[in-house]
DNA sequence: CTCAAATGCGCAAACGTTTTCTCATTTTCG
DNA sequence: CGAAAATGAGAAAACGTTTGCGCATTTGAG
């Protein structure tokens, strides 16, 4: 337990330039692969460097007018429930390109909100990504006049602002196909408060391939509201339905255990099928959860990927992108081993 | 949608001092409370720096040798479950002191996680918080010799270094107690692998209560772990319990659902609690669990203003620092509005 | 062999602060 | 009233990089 040699003096390009018998400036260049010089005298360079263990300052390199190699994600999604995923594909895509993230969560407080801007655009971040919720939000922060570039991700965002979410539409179509596939003919969708954007668009996908038929029960987002809707669907003496696919992962959880309860087997009486897999939900459920991932990992990955190139100045078409969703087959639809 | 005037010059300390007529060391000293000047010149540049809407820049501070108001918070936690509460309460701590936090997750990957601690370092940030899902597991990277300081919170680290965690004894005697207090008399405790030191420190917990009628149950740290040993308890003919403590919340999900489906009356025939409080769990399980909260974010904000505290050159006490748990009181115990 | 072009490298300025000195002026005190 | 002390403020260096420019020296062309 030795005392601690605190103060380790850090290496500095100088002592690079020193070792290898060169100047500062031209140590730079050739750490950099910039300016004119002789193979053999960058080789030297970098050695030197290597040996020393050299690691430029990014104070120094960022208060010299470049950039900071540093982005700020700013996110109301106090629980991390899809903030989390997201980060880890931005942290993902970036760490490569030695770019570190400031994580931010502000909690619909305005002026905290304001204040962790501000603290970001100190500390000169190249690029800002917001991130939310809901697809249908803003964050309480006007992010549209800021000297630095700013991507939305799963959250809403200005008319002429880059834009990422997940294709809702498309995932629904999966799930609802999914079913259908697997021979279920009265399939009921059980969601969300009518108000969110991504209720709407998962209910018209469904509306549109289920067709005449459609059924859709809107409620809260929890697994009450699962109970509730199975108890709402099988009050009547009348046909029950032998699909149901849900908003989200805690309403098909409700749903699931409320079948169970009746006696009704999933998924051999009835499919499931939940949204978001959040695998700690669906995983939990008996039997597991067969469900729709928004690939928010994915999602993180390009709006990094995204914010990084127009800080390197490089110019992108404002808009929506939607990314693709994909069904991650469990057991409660059955058709587990048959994919 | 007018083109963005994206370069918007920002205000250097150089334009508060010539609005303000004094000189750039002046206008510094004057911001800074620090220096010789009338109240009337401090004054003055103050409010020539608020009307310009002067923020200093980061990089140029943090290069001038000082701090860099930065510290990163690294983890293995993936999903979020103990580092997204600890994160809220370090930046709530650390937003007051202007400081920002990088968000590392690293995914016990010894090479990612050495480069993540290498870009911090690059970063200059003023020290380190290592985090993880387990108080008796490191992270795959040695942090004892770097020029910064670090602090653990919810993890291990060497002997000399400062830690934070939560008292799971006094949280595990406070769940028993209560359930004593309700009248329970026979308490069994179905708790996660008995390979984890918290596992260990709150069953010795509730053996030092319980004395010669207790009975431990371990098994994963899963709701079907709790349906098992409800299975298992309600095996033979013999008594049953009247008090069930679990390890955790999912496993105490697991038993309240499996005693209603055996009938069992939660909380009138048992009571039930279970440890982390996670929202999502907790709230959802019908009844809702009464829970042992370990205050990560308490601990957060504790460990935030330790490393802040060490940052600035203040001598900590090596050691670890125990924070008390809370029991938070829903209805699967009975009791609710006795409190 | 001469002159232009290309090459290899270093000097010094710049980035935006903070901080240490220094100095002129004012105040205090005997 | 004179000298010492206190005060207010500025000049300039420093932090660790990057980069524009200039200057020898070498290479190439005629």
């Amino acid at each position: 337990m030795e005392q601690q040699a605190k103060k380790v003096e850090r290496i500095r390009i100088y002592d690079v330039a020193l070792a290898a018998g060169v100047s500062v400036a031209t140590a730079s260049k050739a750490l950099n692969d910039t300016g004119r010089m002789t193979a053999e005298t960058r080789e030297r360079v970098k050695r030197a460097a290597m040996e020393l263990g050299f690691r430029p300052n990014a104070m120094a390199r960022g208060l010299q007018g470049k950039r900071s190699f540093t982005i700020g994600l700013l996110t109301n999604d106090t629980y991390g429930r899809f903030t989390l995923p997201l980060m880890a594909g931005i942290s993902e895509a970036l760490v490569d390109h030695g770019v570190s993230v400031f994580l931010c969560t502000i909690e619909d407080d305005p002026v905290l909100a304001k204040i962790h801007v501000d603290a970001m655009l100190d500390k000169q971040v190249d690029g800002i990504i917001a991130s939310g919720k809901r697809i249908d939000r803003r964050l309480p922060v006007d992010l549209s006049h800021l000297p630095v570039p700013v991507v939305y991700a799963f959250t809403d965002g200005p008319d002429d602002s880059v834009r990422f979410v997940s294709d809702d539409a498309q995932g629904s179509r999966e799930a609802v196909q999914w079913m259908a596939g697997l021979g279920r003919e009265s399939i009921v969708h059980v969601t969300g408060p009518a108000s969110f954007a991504s209720v709407k668009e998962r209910a018209d996908a469904y509306s549109q391939i289920v067709g005449a038929g459609a059924e859709i029960l809107h409620g809260k987002w929890s697994e009450a509201w699962g109970h509730e809707a199975v108890a709402q669907l099988w009050a009547g003496g009348g046909p029950h339905p032998d699909g149901i696919f849900c908003g989200n992962d805690q309403i098909a959880r409700g749903v699931v255990d409320a079948l169970r309860e009746r006696g009704v087997d999933v998924p051999r009486d009835v499919s499931v099928v939940g949204f978001d897999n959040w695998e700690i939900v669906a995983a939990a459920t008996r039997p597991p959860l067969t469900s729709v991932d928004m690939n928010l990992k994915t999602l993180g990955k390009e709006a990094g990927l995204t914010v990084l190139a127009m800080a390197e100045g490089k110019t992108v078409e404002p808009g929506i992108r939607k990314l693709p969703c994909q069904l991650v087959v469990r057991q409660s639809c059955g058709g587990a081993e048959a994919g």
